[in-house]
DNA sequence: TCCGCGCCCCGGCCGC
DNA sequence: TGCGGCCGGGGCGCG
């Protein structure tokens, strides 16, 4: 599943083919159609299908950006910049291809739900299986709430600070490690995978309270974070579970993990354990992690 | 007013 | 081989 370095991974990959691109249509699947008509918000939210065709379409895309796990498409007409935000869920993925069959994979092919058309007649294609993903329209950037809320992005100078007074919160002191860097309040875009594999590399377990970690394992830890997600980029994304690039390729950060989906810890060989902590299956060694 | 819990959305895939 | 049940990011309603 998509987490932060695979979000990346997409907008490097899908910005040299789209920014400077003009819209010129939007359609959508049988399934958004239906489901939008049955009042749900079937991957387009807040608007009707037509009120999003309408305001994009004669719009040039001017910038693509990533915040934590999201997408935001920067768009400008003659009177304003306005945007799309993105999150591709458990299952999205974009392309840019002249047609649908050129994405090649069955699966993207037959779960395609959005297809922007561009004046140099190549579409942009939003196709998600498991249809948890959004886009949705905004007219100014305020309004996108559920990004103004998140901590800021963890390569930022201002970051570590921003989680060091966020562990402070009292709300935070008796519950798990794992479950505070995995909010977004505290750390920006750590998802299960990474925050597993983050807790192995700091060496600590991630049963362990916060109130119980001091301030310089924290800073570990936090630098631990940022390690794996610079590994993640760097090694295109992990794949577990269905993402593709824009190119439709996988990732091979899944071949650098230490803990998470393993049997044995990569560090001592020893047996990995695992439990459902914060809600989400957790891999960690009792060995090297304490 | 804020917080936390449970539900919902879905199809792939695991295990019986 | 068939099928029921589990998984999971994030929004939302409710208590």
């Amino acid at each position: 599943m998509p987490e932060l370095p695979e979000v990346e991974h997409v907008k490097r990959g899908l910005s040299p083919k789209i920014i400077g691109e003009i819209i010129t249509g939007v359609h959508f699947s049988e399934k958004v159609t239906a489901g939008k008509s049955s009042g749900k918000q079937t991957i387009i939210k807040g608007t009707d299908l037509e009120t999003f065709e309408r305001n994009i379409i004669g719009s040039t895309i001017k910038a693509l950006d990533r915040r934590s796990k999201y997408l935001i498409f920067t768009l400008e007409n003659e009177w304003h910049e306005h945007y799309i935000i993105s999150h591709l869920g458990m299952s999205g993925a974009y392309f840019v291809v002249d047609q649908l069959e050129d994405i090649g994979i069955p699966n993207y092919i037959n779960h395609w739900h959005v297809a922007v058309h561009l004046q140099s007649g190549r579409q942009l294609i939003y196709s998600d299986i498991r249809r948890f993903g959004e886009l949705r329209y905004i007219e100014r950037l305020e309004e996108a709430t559920q990004i103004m809320a998140i901590a800021p992005e963890p390569f930022d100078d201002e970051a570590l600070d921003y989680y060091l007074t966020q562990l402070t919160a009292s709300k935070w002191q008796g519950r798990t490690i794992k479950e505070a860097i995995m909010n977004h309040s505290v750390v920006s875009g750590c998802g299960n995978i990474y925050a597993c594999e983050a807790l192995h590399l700091a060496r600590i377990n991630p049963n362990k309270t916060v109130k119980r970690i001091g301030r310089a394992k924290r800073i570990e830890l936090f630098q631990a974070i940022v390690h794996v997600l610079n590994e993640g980029i760097k090694y295109g994304g992990s794949s577990i579970s269905s993402y593709r690039n824009v190119e439709g390729k996988e990732g091979f950060m899944q071949t650098r993990f230490n803990i998470y989906g393993r049997k044995i810890c990569a560090t001592c060989g020893g047996p990995v354990s695992q439990k459902v902590i914060a809600t989400r299956n957790t891999h960690y060694c009792t060995h090297c992690q304490k």
